[in-house]
RNA sequence: GCUCGAGUGGUGGAAUUGGUAGACACGUUGGACUUAAAAUCCAAUGGGUAGUAAUGCCCGUACGGGUUCAAGUCCCGUCUCGAGUACCA
């Protein structure tokens, strides 16, 4: 082969590669191991651009290079494949995201293939599929089985805390809980019932269930993390989010937050992320503070009316500080406006303005409230509060500068210390119930502003603080003073929350959980994968429950261990489980044969009936009135009033539509929890069917009330026909509860990062069947050397997979503390959009008021005229030569003779708009890279061909006849018609040109845009590199000794590569790749003793050309194991250095001066020249600088 | 606002950690080859200025100061851009 041909020898060795399984790691090895890893990619429908291979090429070149120094070398490659957008592309088209996926890895596939990578295919992972969710559902329930001990600061088993519940009660444990709860002793412990206890342990575990608010975005139809919203909107498609209470699975992340903050300390990761990590957990110490109120209040607060002598003493509020030393500087309290104690605590005078305030920011939206953080706003309460020191009177306030979610939502306000709080006392100075401002800092004017710094300052008015400072202990000594009186304790707090778990989502893992009276009940490990169900749509079902509602089979058979269908809409046969399917259709004989079937659970019935037989006689008013609607048949179908079904008694229920009808008295808000559970158990449990009204929709809107009820009867079926009434402990009617142990399985499934959380360890031992990982596959690999990947998953995946690491160390099975040792961001490579000019029309308007000055038939012409403005573009550089002043559309006719702009022009009404008014403008549309050439020439025809709504455009172009389109650097999108394909790169250029480009583009952590035309300077490279190892015959290398400008040039680059490398900095190799194969052409090197370690050296970067050549050497074996080649400084030992000698520091001229002689003689040499001598003629040398091998420097006066 | 990072030719970017600023490449200009184009090869290319020329001088690493024999590099201040964060008590 004479000439460099990319395509035939890539295509060559990647198969070769592929043949022999060169990359294949292995778990056994003598030698030092190395785990480089890319972060996991989201095969996206668009494909790979060339943005995204670039941090996979950097880490192929440190893994090949660690091959070539003798390391065991693991480099997997895998997919992150549940997610949102192929969900949302199964909703649009009805496609299965399971096909989606597959189709999209394929091509990621087929791309990242060409590229030439060393992965080790053969441990390749994908999230969505079940032998590898099998082990996220396994992790989960590790989680579950988990709680936090505090005392020994790591996870533990949860059977353990059991242990300590059963011989001690809570009294030893110190659990991460969610809030304080409640304690008991070992004897109570015993006594609670089965589901008490595991209630109990639920608030334990360090995956719980909590009703919490989260963050919904109705537009995706499910909840979103913290890190997944930005600025208030979704990450993904920009939907808006609300804050909404749900019932979800949260994970308990807050309880290694000061572990994942310290850790951080040994990563070698770049300073930015560990501070972005740093931040987002947020770590604050201070005190816990409580200030009791003044007085007693009523029990519902003043706005309950009623209950007016029901009474709460000893009400308090606490409040987090960090400052607890400025506790003598407490002015005032601020609570926040959703704070609980507010009701109750707002005196009757000051009754409307905190409610009006209260509505005033409820109203206000998230976004609103983060972006006007400077208007100061709030409300005093007349309560007061007392100090717990000084016991004086503090006024309590509300403002939303204080926020619920944070600490207590209430704050003692130190206005001398804090900003804020200075700002809110000043705005309200003098108004009722704020007081002059408290100063505590000795020798401080606070008058203008707040003295927050934590330095030496003495503290004054301070009681026992005075005299002492923050430096000087006052923290320590307040903190102990609180604690000695009980008001208050040390305490540390995180902003970072636990982390919410559901997402009401299909493309995800399922929950591994089913609900047993209301409880979650993990399915057995050697039971799972529990399967994706089908679904016929990817939609929420019409009662707003998550996709895996639609499941035809989604109940769990907890005697035989399977997925079921809904028992409800199933005919039971007798004890068992029911196989079918079928939505009821009884017929008598059937009927007849079912055995023992109860509305009401049967043990419990006599007790039922007689609490639903008391409470019929004492019916609220909203009872009555709807009871009047629903009796005897009224909406066609037989209603029962206080009916027991299963173990409850709800308000009214049809039993052959198995609806029921709750109605919602004022203790509904209590309780929310309760019926919740309440209502999942009815409807999931025993397939009924709830509806919920409340007192004033029944009192007010009772049409809407029955019209609802009526449509919900239609929609069920009928699940007795031929029978309207049912014994409420007949043999007639199902009881399918516990007997046949079918239970919901959980609905939602997890989040994207669930599966990626753990991912890099399963690389380790791939293809193991019976464990996550083995634990000396995990002995032996460790954890990962090298990862890169973006930065934008700073505060998601990069958090909770540290996490879940965490957590699999403390339950002994993994040895490390960290998944990632050392991380490298590379920075986005951004495209280069061209844009084509448009010609638009314009005309004057008054800034603000654009039709003022024009009458109405104007701009009905105007309006119209610009709809009718014909398609006409223009070269960019022309425009911004020569239309620098814009011309009229008259002047633009005139000088140009386009048909349509003639007719446009003559089509002026003339009497409404003078024509000369009307002048241009122009607009940029995005235009197609691909139709654009280096030069930023429009390929015209192209261009119509592509926009065919502007085939019949007129262009107006350079003086040249080209046309000329402008060039903005923007994030590659297909959007934005820049996107650049690497599959083209490698057509054109090959892979290696591709790999190595991508790295001479600039330093890898830094973004940069791509730019096509530069490729052909490495394109140029590789030719050259290639001729070297060749002449006008063929291949010719000469076995001669080379000669030592050629040695030297080698050995340079051996340093200077092997150095680079170490550091990352990549791009500098290429050029000194460049600098060696110039220097090499110059000196007509052929010498195998210099292209063979060469070859060697460019094999990281470019390897496919690098083993086409080894074997040309006439190596037999891969070049991916060939020692690389070892500096040796002996080659780079000169007889003279070129020295710049300078004046005043400043350089004048080169000497090559010897490199073996003294200081002094090398000054004695200098002085000698005759340049030297030149410069120095008439000036004094009042000082001579030399130092060896660098520099000769004269001060000269 | 706060925190972190970065500002070097027309462009991407080098500069051994205080020692010849602009390596390497793109682009541009000129030339060779060619009927022509492409490809390839050669030369010039930070700005200004003097000279027919060889060559020389001045200014130059965002801006203003400073330390030093010597500063893109270290220190102080200012500006601009990018990233993170958003009242965290």
């Amino acid at each position: 082969m004479l000439l460099y041909d990319h395509k035939e020898i890539e295509a060559k060795w990647q198969k070769h590669w592929k043949d022999n399984g060169t990359f294949h790691a292995q778990n056994h090895s003598d030698k030092p191991k190395f785990y480089a890893l890319d972060m996991f990619p989201y095969p996206s429908g668009a494909g790979l651009h060339v943005g995204h291979p670039l941090g996979y090429i950097a880490s192929d070149i440190v893994s090949r290079y660690k091959r070539h120094t003798g390391f065991n070398v693991l480099h997997p490659m895998g997919y992150d494949s549940f997610g949102l957008p192929a969900e949302q592309y199964a909703i649009q088209t009805g496609q299965h995201p399971a096909i989606t996926t597959k189709d999209n890895i394929a091509r990621y596939r087929e791309q990242m293939d060409r590229i030439g990578f060393s992965f080790d295919w053969s441990r390749e992972v994908r999230t969505s599929s079940p032998d590898y969710y099998k082990y996220t559902q396994e992790i989960f329930i590790l989680l579950f089985d988990s709680w936090y001990d505090n005392i020994a600061n790591k996870a533990r088993p949860i059977s353990e805390l059991e242990f300590c519940f059963r011989e001690s009660g809570t009294t030893s444990i110190n659990a991460a809980t969610t809030e304080d709860l409640q304690q008991f002793n070992a004897a109570q412990w015993n006594a609670f019932t089965e589901n008490e206890k595991q209630e109990i342990l639920l608030d334990y575990r360090l995956t719980f269930l909590a009703n919490t608010e989260v963050n919904w975005c109705p537009a995706l139809g499910t909840v979103l993390a913290n890190d997944e919203i930005v600025n208030g909107v979704s990450e993904r498609g920009g939907h808006p989010v609300v804050r909404k209470k749900m019932r979800q699975w949260m994970m308990r992340i807050s309880a290694f937050a000061d572990r994942l903050l310290n850790d951080l300390e040994d990563l070698d990761w770049s300073e930015s992320i560990k501070e972005i990590q740093r931040n987002w957990i947020g770590k604050s110490i201070g005190s816990m503070v409580s200030f009791k109120l003044d007085g007693n209040f009523p029990l519902w607060g003043n706005a309950a009316g009623n209950g007016a002598d029901a009474i709460q003493k000893d009400l308090k509020i606490d409040v987090f500080t960090t400052r607890p030393d400025t506790i003598y500087g407490v002015t005032f309290m601020t609570l926040a406006p959703e704070h609980e104690l507010v009701d109750i605590i707002t005196t009757a005078e000051q009754k409307q303005a905190v409610e009006a305030y209260k509505k005033a920011t409820s109203a206000r939206s998230e976004r609103e409230r983060m972006a006007d953080v400077k208007t100061i706003s709030g409300v005093f309460t007349g309560a007061y509060a007392t100090h717990p020191l000084s016991d004086e009177k503090i006024p309590i306030w509300i403002g939303d500068y204080v926020l619920a979610g944070y600490g207590t939502g209430a704050v003692m306000a130190v206005p001398c210390g804090d900003e804020r709080d200075h700002a809110f006392a000043n705005h309200f100075a003098e108004k009722n119930g704020m007081p002059e401002i408290k100063n505590i800092f000795e020798g401080i004017d606070i008058s203008e502003e707040a003295y927050a710094a934590k330095d030496d300052t003495k503290l004054t008015n301070s009681e026992f603080l005075n005299g002492l400072s923050y430096k000087s202990g006052a923290m320590a000594a307040a903190i102990e003073k609180l604690e000695e009186t009980g008001a208050g304790k040390g305490k540390t707090n995180y902003r970072l929350r636990d982390a919410v778990f559901s997402r009401q989502r299909y493309w995800g893992e399922p929950f591994p959980v089913y609900y047993k009276d209301g409880l979650p009940q993990m399915i057995d490990r050697k039971y799972l994968p529990l399967e994706l169900p089908e679904v016929d749509e990817y939609l929420p079902t019409e009662d707003g429950a998550p996709p895996l509602g639609r499941a035809k089979e989604w109940y769990w058979d907890a005697v035989n261990n399977k997925v079921v269908a809904n028992p409800s809409l199933a005919l039971p046969k007798g004890k068992g489980t029911s196989s079918s399917s079928e939505k009821a259709s009884f017929s008598e004989t059937e009927e007849k044969s079912a055995l023992g079937y109860f509305t009401a659970k049967p043990e419990i019935a006599s007790t039922l009936l007689e609490r639903a037989q008391e409470m019929r006689k004492n019916p609220t008013d909203a009872e009555v009135t709807l009871w009047k609607e629903l009796k005897g048949k009224k909406l066609e179908y037989k209603f029962r009033q206080q009916h027991p079904i299963g173990e409850f008694i709800p308000d009214f229920v049809c039993l052959t539509r198995k609806l029921i009808v709750e109605v919602d008295g004022k203790y509904h808000e209590f309780q929310i929890d309760k019926d919740d559970a309440r209502t999942h158990k009815l409807e999931q449990k025993l397939g009924y069917k709830v509806l919920r009204f409340t007192n004033e929709q029944i009192t007010n809107s009772l049409e809407s009330v029955l019209k609802k009820i009526t449509e919900a009867l239609e929609q069920r079926p009928n699940f007795f026909p031929g029978k309207n009434e049912v014994l409420p402990f007949g043999k007639d009617l199902g009881w399918v509860g516990d007997q046949n142990e079918i239970y919901p399985l959980e609905l939602n499934t997890m989040p994207g990062w669930a599966g990626s959380s753990w991912y890099m360890f399963r690389y380790m031992d791939a293809n193991n069947e019976t464990e996550i990982f083995s634990s000396e596959a995990q002995e032996y690999w460790q954890n990962v050397d090298l990862y890169i990947g973006g930065s934008e998953h700073a505060t998601g995946h990069l958090l909770y997979s540290r996490f879940w690491i965490k957590l699999l160390h403390d339950l002994g099975k993994i040895t490390v503390i960290e998944p990632f040792q050392k991380m490298i961001n590379q920075g986005m490579i951004l495209g280069e959009s061209a844009f084509v000019h448009k010609v638009t029309m314009m005309f004057p308007v008054t800034a603000g008021d654009k039709f003022r000055n024009y009458t109405k038939n104007q701009i009905k012409h105007l309006e119209e005229l610009n709809d009718r403005f014909p398609d006409l573009f223009i070269s960019s550089e022309f425009y911004e030569k020569n239309f620098h002043d814009l011309p009229t559309v008259v002047e633009l006719n005139n000088e140009w003779s386009f048909e349509n702009l003639k007719n446009f022009v003559d089509s002026i009404d003339d009497s409404l708009i003078d024509p000369n008014i009307l002048s241009i403008g122009d607009m940029k549309i995005h235009s197609d890279v691909s139709i654009v050439d280096v030069h930023n020439n429009l390929n015209i025809s192209e261009f119509k061909k592509w926009r065919a709504d502007f085939a019949d455009s007129d262009f107006i172009t350079e003086q040249d006849r080209t046309f000329k389109v402008s060039r903005e650097v923007e994030k590659m999108s297909k959007s934005k018609y820049n996107v650049v394909n690497p599959d083209d790169i490698c057509d054109q250029y090959g892979a290696d040109t591709l790999r190595l480009y991508e790295m001479f583009l600039g330093p890898l952590e830094q973004a940069k845009p791509w730019n096509t035309a530069g490729i052909t300077g490495v394109y140029g490279f590789m030719k050259k590199l290639w001729k070297l190892y060749h002449d006008d015959n063929g291949f010719n290398v000469s076995d001669e000794k080379a000669s030592p400008d050629s040695m030297k040039t080698l050995h340079k680059t051996i340093k200077k590569v092997r150095q680079d490398i170490e550091d990352f900095s990549f791009n500098t190799s290429v050029s000194s790749f460049m600098i060696a194969v110039n220097e090499l052409t110059a000196q007509k090197c052929n010498n195998r003793e210099v292209l063979e370690p060469l070859a060697v050296l460019v094999s990281p970067y470019a390897p496919h050309i690098a083993e086409e050549l080894w074997s040309l050497l006439g190596h037999k074996e891969s070049i991916s194991t060939a020692a690389f080649p070892v500096f040796e400084e002996k080659h780079m030992v000169e007889s003279s250095k070129t020295y710049p000698i300078s004046f005043n520091g400043k350089m004048k001229f080169t000497l090559d001066l010897p490199t073996d002689v003294s200081k002094d003689e090398l000054e004695k040499m200098v002085l000698e020249n005759d340049k030297v001598q030149e410069q120095l003629e008439g000036k004094v040398v009042r000082k001579t600088i030399i130092v060896p091998g660098k520099i000769v420097n004269f001060v000269v006066g």
